[in-house]
DNA sequence: CATTATTAGTCAAACGTTTGATTAAATTAT
DNA sequence: ATAATTTAATCAAACGTTTGACTAATAATG
């Protein structure tokens, strides 16, 4: 490995002297400049970043913990982290929980360990008190949010579950309800702003139409399948999410149900599939990638300006019409 | 922060007797352990991997590079070098390249200035002289690999081919395939295979049946599009990969053709989607996440026993037939 | 009981940087 | 020319660990 030391040999200066150069805190005469960069290239030096995090407790590194890498809403939200973040020299440490809490507890520890500049958190919604730890670095929520002592980006879902919902209204009065686990809250927000949309179009809520399933297709699937084998009658299906979505669609489209034509359906968060689908799904956009891009600004944002602020930034979903409504 | 310093000076005895027992290398007397033990839990103490990686040379950090988290396929590969060197104390530095040569140099740059212990590459295909860089460290090669001078692990793309394009005959003889772009390696591979099932049955090679187009969802609808508009018949198609395929059905279904009665399809990689698409796509699967779960196992057992060996491990992708064919 | 072997603990240098305090050299002013 | 000022370069400590070499204390041996 070649250090600083070599260069400052080999251009015969001292080691502070290369190392003002190159980060250009101090001026030095021409000739001396030439020597020291002929020795750096010479001897093919780059800078040992550990050292220098050690020395400057600065690691240009920072956190992400996320529950699962393989579900593209997540991969767009990372990739939104870190095409911002490497902009501005930093690296992307990817944490995937798996929702499993005590996976989430353990590269909390690791990342306070390797010293992160900062950390982005989609937590699995167990661990809470990240604050002890992470205390007095910078940290940005995304999506899931919890309290307000942290920063946080994340997206209007009492909107989003109002717009699927009056949407639906259009054509039938009674919706069915795909819900994920209640116990996310941005799945109970949806549920508001489907009942808000209720309200305003004077239709009585029904708990029945309500049915709690996985988060997953085949959550949806069962769910249908459930549903039409006690012979009730579907008209209308807002689903928490896409897959769900895509699942129930195919249990209709197994049940020999057309899609628009005999019932319509929408979903949430315009997975890729959304589109690609045949036929096409209406959902509500979540501007994944710009959470990303937000929460990399936010979090740059408070490296630099170590103000200790934090800040909440909201986006709004926006309703896709497709071919299945 | 607290240090190691604080810790001894707490407990009454020296760092490096701290340090010793902290690693386990030498033996103290109950009562200091104590001691010692009680004063990391007063202090909350935790090492400083910084510190630690400056010492030790060892990072515990390995890089990914890739082209692009948001396919589902990288993020599949991801997922399983992460879960596997996870359990071995290892973190993972996320780099995605956008298939941009000058990003993926940045990269490269930068991994070595973290002194990572080791590095998983998929490269966009433009920069092969990472040898001269990482000649030190373990590298492993995903999916595409250059040469042999790295270990690396990919999987049997002309068997992939082959078996696709043998189960199509059975219902035609003329088969088109869409290629994706014919640099890409695994691509020239799979149309290999394409071409040995061929003449295995003693079917003639017809250049006009492969169709270059973008690997890409848009890529399949307009390659099957334009046939489509220039009157041909078509019969069966092999997309080499299935967003191409997905994109290739659209096209179809929008002109009245049925799948799998008028044409039979069958796409490569197994994605999500497939399974999940009406109808549900015939493909081939490649073990995504056992590729990425190879390729931890390989770099951990690199950075371990560092011999400097280098092992090739090739995978078998299997033929999952579903209902488009 | 003196000697040796073992165990428990400490010292200090090193890893590759950064940076405030100094000194040396060059430039300008008197 | 000399002093005063500015500019260029160096010194050395520090960041938080690890670890080989060393010392002190305890136990085992003849």
């Amino acid at each position: 490995m070649v250090t600083l030391r070599d260069v400052a040999e080999m251009a015969q200066v001292s080691v502070s002297t290369v190392s003002y150069v190159l980060n250009g805190k101090k001026t030095v005469r021409p000739e001396t400049l030439t020597k020291i960069n002929a020795a750096i290239k010479e001897l093919g030096y780059y800078p040992n970043q550990i050292a220098i995090g050690l020395k400057t407790k600065r690691t240009y590194t920072i956190g992400v913990i996320l529950p699962d890498i393989s579900n593209s809403f997540y991969a767009d939200i990372i990739k939104g982290i870190e095409d911002t973040v490497h902009l501005s020299g930093y690296s992307v440490i990817l944490c995937n929980t798996e929702n499993d809490e005590a996976r989430e507890m353990k590269y909390l520890n690791t990342l306070l360990g390797k010293d992160i500049d900062g950390l982005v958190f989609i937590g699995t919604g167990k661990t809470r008190d990240i604050s002890g730890k992470f205390g007095s670095k910078p940290v940005v929520l995304v999506d899931r949010k919890f309290g307000n002592e942290f920063s946080s980006v994340s997206v209007n879902n009492i909107l989003g579950g109002y717009l699927a919902t009056k949407l639906l209204l259009k054509d039938s009065r009674d919706i069915i309800f795909l819900s994920g686990p209640v116990s996310v809250n941005t799945i109970s927000e949806r549920k508001i702003g489907y009942r808000n949309a209720l309200a305003e179009a004077c239709v009585a809520f029904n708990e029945n139409n309500v049915i709690e399933c996985d988060f997953t297709y085949d959550g949806g699937y069962n769910a249908i399948t459930g549903i039409l084998k006690e012979g009730r009658k579907i008209q209308a299906v807002f689903a928490s999410n896409d897959e769900i979505a895509l699942g129930a669609m195919r249990a209709m489209i197994e049940n020999g149900i057309k899609i628009p034509d005999d019932v319509k359906i929408a979903g949430y968060d315009d997975i890729r599939l959304a589109a690609m689908y045949n036929p096409a799904l209406t959902t509500i956009r979540q501007p994944k990638y710009e959470m990303g891009k937000k929460a990399g600004e936010l979090i740059l944002d408070m490296i630099v300006n170590k103000d200790g602020e934090t800040r909440q930034v909201v986006l709004e979903p926006v309703l896709v019409e497709r071919e299945t409504t």
